[in-house]
DNA sequence: CTGAAAGCGCTTACAG
DNA sequence: CTGAAAGCGCTTACAG
């Protein structure tokens, strides 16, 4: 298409000037005299005429274009992320492609063939829901990928993964929410949702466990349920913990991998006539956009999305090979509150 | 960065045969002797070689990049069309980049300049939310931009637009949501959200007041609110409904422009005790991934967004200079219910 | 089956 | 201040 296919060549001829004084005009270089230069401005202006990047790129090496991979938009959490970091790689002059997991294709011959077909100056890569045993072909194709265009790590990265990151620390995030929950009172503290991970230090068990021994609380296999990260996960494993334990050893408390598993819990404990905070606080993570208007209002995790995204643009374009945490912020609403031990025996 | 940057010269001379001949190797061309193949393909494969894109698409007057704008992807429903379109995008072997509706610039010298300059081989824009005396700027931007690239328009494009199109049909839409209603035996209905929109025939407004005559109700301009699509604007919006009407009056039913307004309206209702859907029915539009877990459950009205995107696409590409409407379908939940009139003025 | 050469639309030294 | 020329890394006729 591109009707008008002006190059820089047809402003040239039409002006009587060569093509590197266009160029010159078109970059705002100095060195040319007004008289030239506005008559160049008026044939660019009249035709209409836009110097093709493509081109550009050739020569200069670079296409000012970043990628982001993510495991999926629709969970408002990854759009927070994206947009945060969209945003800030446009404010840079950057353009920013999303591509799927799939892009990586650490089990086919070829590893990252379009991303590096594309010339990429930079790519964004949230590690999170590996796959125990991919944990390696991940690695590894990271480092092929490495070798073609800076790759900056989000998410829950493992620390021994030697990238630049802004990665969540996930264990002490989750340190703080038990101790949250204990401070309250809570003592049977149940913890639903989340792959089963064996080797990340920063995990999120290690930091249920290590809240729980803060509090001198006994950890209960009962109370910690695995599964995936969706409503329905959530709905089914709260359902399932519930089944199987006696009434009187039902968690007080629920601390959901993220908001979404949070909303599941909320809906199983209605279905059950569980009051929620009276005999059961839940506590989600994220803090979408929908956590205020849940019922009750949903207690969660604010970890700063946005703010992620735009820092990895930032590492990446900077070059700087720094490892950084992620900051939260508990968000206190109406979904948690004291154990009441009358009420939660009731 | 890439350190790897093997070009083609490399490779032939490597090998010891002529660029052209890599070329048609890494172009699976066929006219190329087995012998040569294998080795040209070797040093391929021991470089790590990767043809560039960009060199490509200086030859090729075609970068398989493609671009969309839209308001933005922190509401679920925008992000479920980018998802759509991303995904086809890729599965027909583009690429999709997110541009934000200031690349437009509708109001500065020069009408997207970068989005002429990347020579993308297509543009979806989704057309909504636009100021009023926006609508002849949009429009002719829109134009300006055609003479450069294939436009696909998508959301609530207005009939005089004459550019291809996967467009809402927003009163039909809203006249078979009000005989819903009517039809549960509601009379006061009312419609909250949305910016005032003169011109478009298809716009919310007029199916409202079609739905409400096909029923033979009066148009009451009290029940009518207009505000912004947020959770914020719609508790506000029936919050002050709610304000200036005696109890009497109050409706019994509430149409809200999506599910995030919807989500607002419940947060008032239950604010004020009023219980939903036995006093007050709700349905909201988009059917957010969260609407099955708002309390009440929400109806709301699936628009098929992922669908939406992937059409959009299909069409760019295809470039057929069509306009398609948008399907739509009532999801029944738990919001509403057919009017009760002895609780209804309880 | 293979290669030499032109061309894609720019930028960048290098002369003048 | 301006231009001729080489170069960016490919593809594409055109010869052979």
């Amino acid at each position: 298409m591109n009707s008008e296919n002006t190059t820089i060549y047809d402003i040239a001829s039409e002006v009587g000037v060569s093509i590197a004084t266009v160029s010159r005009v078109l970059r705002g270089e100095t060195n040319v005299s007004p008289a030239t230069r506005e008559k160049v401005q008026q044939a660019i202006d009249r035709r209409n005429y836009r110097p093709s990047s493509i081109a550009r790129w050739l020569t200069s090496k670079t296409t000012h274009s970043l990628g982001i991979i993510l495991p999926k938009l629709l969970n408002p959490h990854y759009a927070m992320i994206f947009t945060g970091a969209q945003e800030e790689a446009r404010r840079l002059g950057y353009t920013m492609s999303l591509f799927p997991w799939a892009s990586l294709d650490t089990d086919a011959y070829n590893p990252a063939t379009m991303l590096i077909e594309r010339r990429l100056d930079g790519l964004i890569v949230c590690v999170e829901y590996l796959p125990p045993d991919h944990d390696e072909l991940v690695h590894e194709a990271l480092r092929t990928l490495r070798r073609f265009m800076p790759v900056v790590l989000i998410g829950c990265v493992p620390p021994w993964y030697d990238f630049p990151a802004v990665a969540n620390n996930n264990a002490a995030m989750m340190r703080s929410i038990v101790a949250y929950l204990t401070a309250m009172g809570h003592e049977k503290i149940a913890f639903i949702g989340g792959v089963q991970e064996d080797k990340d230090p920063h995990r999120r068990d290690i930091g249920y466990e290590e809240g729980l021994q803060d509090a001198r609380l006994p950890y209960t296999a009962s109370y910690r349920v695995y599964g995936k990260g969706t409503p329905e996960a959530g709905k089914a494993a709260l359902e399932e913990m519930l089944g199987s334990l006696k009434r009187d050893y039902w968690p007080t408390a629920i601390i959901a991998l993220n908001d979404l598993v949070a909303m599941g819990c909320l809906e199983t404990a209605r279905k059950h006539g569980i009051s929620v905070p009276g005999q059961m606080s839940v506590i989600g993570c994220d803090d979408l956009f929908c956590a205020p208007y849940l019922f009750p209002s949903l207690t969660s995790v604010n970890t700063h999305q946005q703010q992620t995204g735009a820092r990895a643009v930032q590492l990446l374009i900077s070059g700087e090979q720094r490892r950084e945490s992620v900051e939260w912020e508990l968000v206190e609403r109406a979904s948690c509150a004291p154990f009441n031990s009358e009420k939660g025996e009731s």
